[in-house]
RNA sequence: GGCCGAGUGGCGGAAUUGGUAUACGCGUUCGACUUAAAAUCGAAUGAAGAAAUUCAUACGGGUUCAAGUCCCGUCUCGGCUACCA
């Protein structure tokens, strides 16, 4: 006998694979399946950013997730689509270039071409005349051109504002790339700087974005997270008149308009523009020197320090409710980016009001009285309760008051109804080289210039230094043979066609913007005309399961809204693009640690094939270590563990000595070619029932496992038919039910077994006569505790008597029922008597 | 501080709708094979007890014929978030 070899026979079926293209997902030069009445599947992990260390287990761990799913269901005869793509541009390959003078271009290629190889070597079934890449010409040309699509509808524009700057890698961060006031990247302290950026409205769609969240079959820590970052809040805008400036007034936004009348004073943000329109011969110099000491202050130094600081403007607004002045102040308690930018404070019902009153002395005024009996012991009290010093309103329930203040306030013109989010619009513009070019010009004026769609691409130009330059631009500016050029464009006076000469934008997008929509590039991976085939499209998207373990907000947030966008513009069918979500855990090292190269601690997958274990028991072996959904600790001696199992799946077989032999002697021809020594199920009879069971029951446990993703689950029940087979021996069916079933998680070694077996691979389908036995156990239980078991004929579940009457008669049933019986509890579904003594 | 998870043998974990707690794997022990070891195969393995049995799913209560599962409280760990008005 041939002993279980894996290096032999991956190698041979990876061959095989290679030169059948056995997974394209279309006949080829067709975008569509032949048969379109099958259902098709859509099935992507968060496509790896091709790092020059190669695979790691945790990828391993997402793709084989995919894996697994993609050749089940085309086991089940789909229609599966399972592409693969590479998010090539960033910071690490610009870096690097800086560093080694290796261009960008060229490091991503050979990254791509290690990646490629390992992956097929683990033998996954992608589809790879789909492969893509973002940064490849062919694919960011429709990156430039969702671009212009958002351009075109107002939903890109250009805006000076202070943004987050990270010193180090000299480029600005969006709010989600700033970690703990830091760069996500460097790690180093970033700053504020006022510049003139790229943004996305990504705000448009803050309200769709929310109300979608509720029907999504994603994670529920997803969709929290999701939430919580749009940050819906409802509320008030309420306009406070300045007294002292004539016709000024100062907008705040607030979520208890029923508090108006304890509003003692207004705080500002330092950066808030009305502030220098405020300020008095006697305060101007010190509020200045609060803004600027603010603006320099970095995010940590913000968060470190929580006692209030602030500072008098010398003016005072009138509160609109009560008629009377009230101080305003600048504090950087107060922030720009959310609501007005501006506050009514409320010292009484606001904890962080209530400080900043306490230590400058200002007005507290309780406008809400605590409920007696109130629990709540804080010094201010911000929960429900009845309106006083409220004038008209005293005695109302607060949350009555809400909308009663609102009406009020906005019949004299100076409050309405509001709804402020969290979420801010998605800076994109980034200083950096190797990124995606915006396809914009200036002119010598600054006005901007689409480059027309038929220009795309606007290629990235190869340059020999790869710094950014000391003004804040990309070393893009340093080709100068690009930076400018002319163009017929309309004159803005005369409207007339003229040849201009422009300058390019220097600025790329953000990452995130190339992986917006490469889902929808895989559809058509390489169509010239359009960035995504609408037939194709329509067939295969969306999405209906998506792989990750990483980007739970930016990237899946960005790519609900594009597709919301597109929808909109009549390119996609659907407004959600990823029908099911599947986040899974982390995989660390032995010590439980995250793996690092600076611990030493890292596993790599590559060694674990080599060393003779085999791509089939790597993922076989990660998708046993756990629920995929959670973090696990790499085991070695676990990874043995599903080896011998793999093995023993190897010798049922091919080991002769493991086959079934039947006691009549005659051998079977149901299975053309099979050795003389194995049998079948039909040589076996009378012993065949019991065989049966395991075998249907393995059948639908494993594929109602892997429909609930259970994964772990369904290797452990495999593990348990393989046991059961080495007491049983095995006949020809259930070797190639065990080869068909495991297929999924070692498709070589499964590949092997049928070819032996001639045997195709469609998925075993179980029937539910062989599920229900003849006779079963029935579990009897005294007081809800297990004191005997009865085996009686299946039909005898629905005599429930003679069962009661069968679980009496048990020794030690009776033993404990010797006071007396109350009553008798029979669960037929649960096979379970429970009397109760 | 706020929100959301989780806590089961020596370890990773199973228990799908409230119905036999600890499947499967690792480890450990014993046995077979072997001159021997590895590999392989077989058996045992929550704790206490000779046994019947009793006690065990973080802790304390509750609901129920029956609770790892549901409810209330406490503790511990993890994740996210953090002056968002």
């Amino acid at each position: 006998m041939d002993r279980y070899n894996p290096q032999e026979i991956e190698k041979k079926w990876q061959a095989r694979w290679e030169k059948e293209q056995t997974f394209r997902a279309a006949p080829k030069g067709k975008d569509l399946p032949k048969n379109l009445k099958t259902p098709k599947v859509f099935l992507a992990e968060m496509f790896p950013y091709p790092s020059g260390a190669g695979l790691h287990v945790g990828h391993v761990r997402n793709f084989t997730i995919v894996d697994v799913l993609a050749r089940f269901y085309t086991q089940q005869e789909m229609n599966v689509l399972r592409p693969f793509g590479y998010d090539t541009f960033g910071l690490p390959a610009e870096n690097y270039a800086i560093k080694t003078g290796i261009s960008p271009q060229e490091a991503t290629k050979t990254n791509i071409t290690n990646f490629r190889k390992q992956l097929k070597r683990l033998g996954y079934a992608i589809d790879w005349s789909r492969e893509i890449n973002t940064s490849d010409p062919e694919y960011y040309k429709w990156t430039q051109w969702c671009f212009l699509q958002l351009y075109k509808k107002g939903l890109a524009y250009r805006k000076e504002s202070y943004q987050w700057w990270c010193p180090v890698d000299q480029t600005v961060l969006a709010n989600e790339q700033v970690e703990n006031g830091c760069c996500w990247r460097c790690g180093h302290e970033v700053e504020k700087k006022k510049m003139k950026q790229w943004f996305f409205k990504i705000t448009e769609y803050a309200d769709e974005l929310l109300a979608d969240i509720d029907a999504l079959d994603w994670p529920d820590k997803i969709k929290t997270m999701q939430r919580n970052w749009i940050g819906r809040s409802e509320g008030a805008e309420i306009e406070f008149e300045v007294a002292s400036v004539a016709n000024t007034y100062i907008k705040v936004f607030t979520t208890r308009p029923d508090t108006v009348f304890g509003a003692t004073f207004l705080v500002l943000a330092p950066e808030h523009p009305a502030v220098k329109k405020l300020v008095t011969e006697e305060t101007k110099a010190e509020v200045e020197k609060y803004q600027s000491d603010a603006l320099k202050k970095s995010e940590i130094e913000r968060q470190e320090n929580k006692e209030k600081t602030g500072v008098f403007t010398g003016s005072y607004a009138i509160n609109p409710a009560t008629g009377e002045k009230i101080p305003i102040w600048v504090s950087d308690y107060v922030l720009m980016g959310y609501g007005e930018g501006a506050i009514m404070a409320v010292p009484a019902h606001d904890e962080r009001d209530y400080e900043f009153a306490e230590k400058f002395d200002l007005p507290i005024k309780e406008v809400i009285e605590k409920p007696e009996g109130s629990s709540d012991d804080e010094k201010c009290y911000h929960g429900e309760g009845k309106l006083i010093n409220s004038g008209h309103l005293d005695g109302t329930d607060s949350s009555e008051a809400r909308e009663l203040v609102i009406n009020w306030l906005s019949e004299q013109g100076v409050g309405k109804q509001k709804v402020t989010y969290r979420m801010r619009d998605w800076l994109i513009s980034r200083q950096r080289y190797w990124g995606c070019p915006i396809p914009i010009a200036y002119d010598e004026d600054g006005n901007e210039y689409p480059i027309p769609e038929d220009q795309l691409p606007v290629i990235i130009p190869e340059v020999k230094d790869y710094k950014p330059d000391n003004t804040g631009r990309s070393a893009l500016a340093k080709a100068k043979d690009w930076l400018t050029f002319e163009m017929e464009v309309k004159d803005k006076k005369t409207g007339k066609m003229v040849k201009k000469k422009l300058t390019r934008e220097t600025d790329t997008l953000d990452g995130y913007a190339c992986s917006s929509w490469y889902l929808w590039r895989y559809v058509s991976a390489h169509d010239d005309k359009a960035a995504w085939d609408q037939k194709a499209i329509k067939y295969w998207a969306p999405t209906d399961v998506y792989v990750g373990a990483d980007h739970a907000v930016a990237h899946l947030l960005y790519i609900r809204f594009w597709c919301k966008f597109f929808a909109d513009q009549g390119y996609l069918p659907f407004r959600e693009p990823v029908k099911t979500l599947l986040y899974n855990g982390y995989i660390n090292a032995p010590d439980g640690k995250k793996m690092s190269k600076s611990k030493g601690n890292v596993i790599d997958p590559l060694d674990v094939i080599d060393q003779g274990y085999g791509a089939d028991t790597l993922r076989t072996y990660e998708m046993f270590i756990g629920p995929y959904d959670q973090d696990a600790a790499w085991d070695p001696k676990s990874v043995g563990g599903v080896y011998r199992f793999l093995n023993r799946c190897w010798n049922l077989c091919f080991d002769e000595t493991m086959h079934a032999t039947s006691e009549r002697g005659s051998s079977s021809d149901t299975l053309k070619g099979a050795r003389p020594s194995l049998w079948s199920d039909e040589d076996l009879i009378p012993d065949v029932a019991d065989r049966l069971v395991q075998r249907h029951k393995t059948i639908k446990k494993v594929t109602d496992d892997i429909h609930r993703h259970n994964f772990n689950t369904a290797v452990s029940t495999l593990m348990e038919y393989v046991n059961y087979l080495y007491k049983e021996k095995a006949t020809a069916e259930d070797i190639v039910t065990l080869a068909k079933l495991i297929k999924p998680f070692a498709p070589h070694l499964a590949c092997e077994m049928l070819e032996k077996m001639e045997s195709d691979d469609i998925w075993p389908v179980w029937d539910e006569k062989y599920l229900a036995t003849e006779t079963v156990e029935v579990v009897v239980q005294v007081n809800g505790k297990l004191r005997a078991k009865i085996s009686v004929a299946a039909e005898d579940l629905e005599n429930q008597e003679k069962i009661e009457e069968l679980a009496l008669a048990e020794d030690n049933v009776k033993k404990f029922t010797s006071d007396g019986i109350k009553k008798i509890i029979f669960v037929k579904q649960a096979k379970l008597v429970n009397i109760v003594a």
